[in-house]
DNA sequence: TTCAGCTATGTTAACGATAACATTCACAAA
DNA sequence: TTTGTGAATGTTATCGTTAACATAGCTGAA
């Protein structure tokens, strides 16, 4: 169909020299005359000569390249990601296969698959939602094959990840709430608790709690999943107590679970904060434009990506040390959500 | 490094038997005895085999990957489209390999040239604004390499293409502003020209003044670029004409260029829509959450990427057919900066 | 019986590049 | 003159897979 491309051979049936001669030329070895040199040089222009990067990989067994697998790449934390890991694969000479496993565990084995058959250099993982069992992952982890988990990680499997401080994060905005406003009756809509930030998150809410010597109500603490009609359903949970045990404050597991909340809120009449005050985390682009501007925590997405891109080349490079899991700090925005009038 | 990975020839030397009767029990080619088959599959699976597509695809000269070129990944519509892209490609069994070239010319022409020398079946390419000449782009077509431009697209080179109607779009949403509130001295903050988008809706914006006999004044036709800042300077431009000479109603080339023109409005104490009504284009995600919710025209990002990607698919099977340029209708939003109350 | 015709399997070459080793040739030192 | 040395180039094998052709062995019809 499309006509033959230009190969090294031609090249050299051109100049009538070796391939191995002009192979030499064009990667810049030493042992080649100047002027043979320049004339496969100018030779390759005038014909078009494209190298084949396939043909390179076969014998060099190496490929340059980095699969990447995000569940979504709707959500604003993973395009943000994705820049960071193109940013460091792009200056570390790599370049990188995107896929994504639309938080499906069996579609995430399969492009798994597919990375590894492209015989990638290395793998860049944040786990589906679904996934139950890390078998897939103990399978790379035997066959070598450089793996990096970011942003949503498998503590203990032994591989290196790099993640966000979600349980320092949630820690501090809940100690916000107690220790600026003294709310009384701290509710947490969670994630789901097989994800490491939904457990993150609930795990650093219920240790503000505790070192404060806070109360803690197991009944406040309902899942909300990760999107906004969960969060509003889980608001509408708290919501259908008799209004003395109505939180006075709500931590949600991240923006759109709160985005939700407040939906359920005002359809009560409520005030935010002076009713309930509200809390999020993730820092989605729609917070601060919200009615009432949603206080909420900033997620370094962009390092993330690049520092697990990082990692993950050094690795591949051989240059990796021991196991490592890289936490980065969030950074709070206080907005007007809890109460607070910046 | 990494313990050697198994090949076809292990699985023969296991069985004693020959490669070539591995492949064809694994690729369920006919003429393999049935018991053959089942044994190599067995020790296929026991042995963690997994093809190597690099090999492969050098001797079928298919990859089954779709190059993806793009101009950046953090703004909403790309990451729409880019799931309408991966939709398509999986359902035909392709992949995408992503890259960005962050809207800069040399960053693009490398990424071409990896995706070139990577043997990618395909290239979907989304233009960066820097761009100022085609050759990159002629160079492939002579190659046969199959081409398919989105969303920013290169008229008249002979390449398919599938966009949003920009222009039908922008005529229509300035129409409603003629019909329907009748605002005399409509201003346009425009996009760069040498960008399609940018050109489509100028063009749409001036044939919806023409058409309805409505007066076009050059003065109210200031280039703002697609961000917000651009929007802010421009709409500043214009304030800066004495008030009689003030646009009564403002058509920006996008939502974000719209949320700048928004805010030098509000500094000067005026109302939207009251003193100046405002329109966007592209239907930002915080479009709906501006102080006054922002009428603007929705484009069908998922389904521009799926879309290129299916006329791909077919371009690279040899289904084409003629060189097409399919555009898709936009929808239009309307909320209260037109002056409408929804 | 004999051979056409089928099935199951094997052998060789190819894809496009590079590594490792081999060869040629010019020039300088002995 | 001879020999050693190193630069420039060539030859062969290889990466892992599949296409194309080759062969062995069996079945069944003439």
């Amino acid at each position: 169909m499309s006509k033959k491309r230009v190969t090294a051979k031609e090249i050299a049936r051109e100049l009538g020299i070796s391939v191995m001669t002009v192979s030499r030329a064009l990667n810049n070895r030493p042992n080649v005359d100047a002027e043979t040199r320049s004339r496969v040089q100018e030779a390759a222009r005038r014909l078009g000569y494209v190298p084949n990067r396939i043909a390179k990989s076969l014998v060099l067994q190496r490929t340059h390249i980095i699969g990447v697998v995000v569940p979504e790449i709707t959500h604003s934390f993973f395009p943000e990601a994705i820049r960071g890991i193109e940013e460091a694969a792009f200056q570390a000479g790599y370049h990188i296969i995107l896929t994504h496993s639309s938080e499906d565990a069996t579609r995430e084995e399969e492009v798994i698959h597919l990375l590894e058959s492209q015989r990638v250099d290395g793998i860049l993982i944040s786990k589906a939602q679904t996934v139950e069992e890390n078998r897939i992952y103990q399978q790379l982890l035997e066959r070598k094959v450089p793996l990096v988990f970011f942003d949503r990680c498998v503590p203990g499997i032994g591989a290196d990840c790099v993640s966000v401080d979600d349980e320092a994060g949630a820690k501090r905005i809940t100690e916000h709430l107690i220790k600026i406003h003294g709310y009384q009756r701290i509710a947490h809509l969670s994630g789901p608790q097989h994800i490491s930030i939904g457990r993150s998150r609930l795990e650093g809410f219920k240790k503000a709690l505790q070192e404060n010597h806070w109360p803690f109500y197991q009944d406040l603490v309902v899942e909300a999943g990760f999107h906004e009609t969960g969060g509003y359903h889980a608001m509408k949970i708290l919501l259908e107590f008799p209004p003395e045990q109505w939180p006075r404050a709500v931590v949600a597991v991240n923006d759109p679970a709160a985005f939700g909340a407040m939906k359920a809120i005002r359809e009560m009449q409520l005030g935010i904060p002076g009713d309930i005050a509200l809390v999020g985390f993730s820092d989605d682009i729609r917070a601060e434009l919200m009615p009432v501007p949603l206080t909420t925590v900033r997620q370094p997405a962009y390092e993330v990506g690049k520092k697990a891109a990082e990692r993950l080349i050094e690795t591949i490079e051989g240059n990796s040390g021991q196991t490592l899991e890289i936490v980065l700090a969030t950074e709070q925005i206080i907005r007007r959500s809890c109460g607070c009038n910046p």
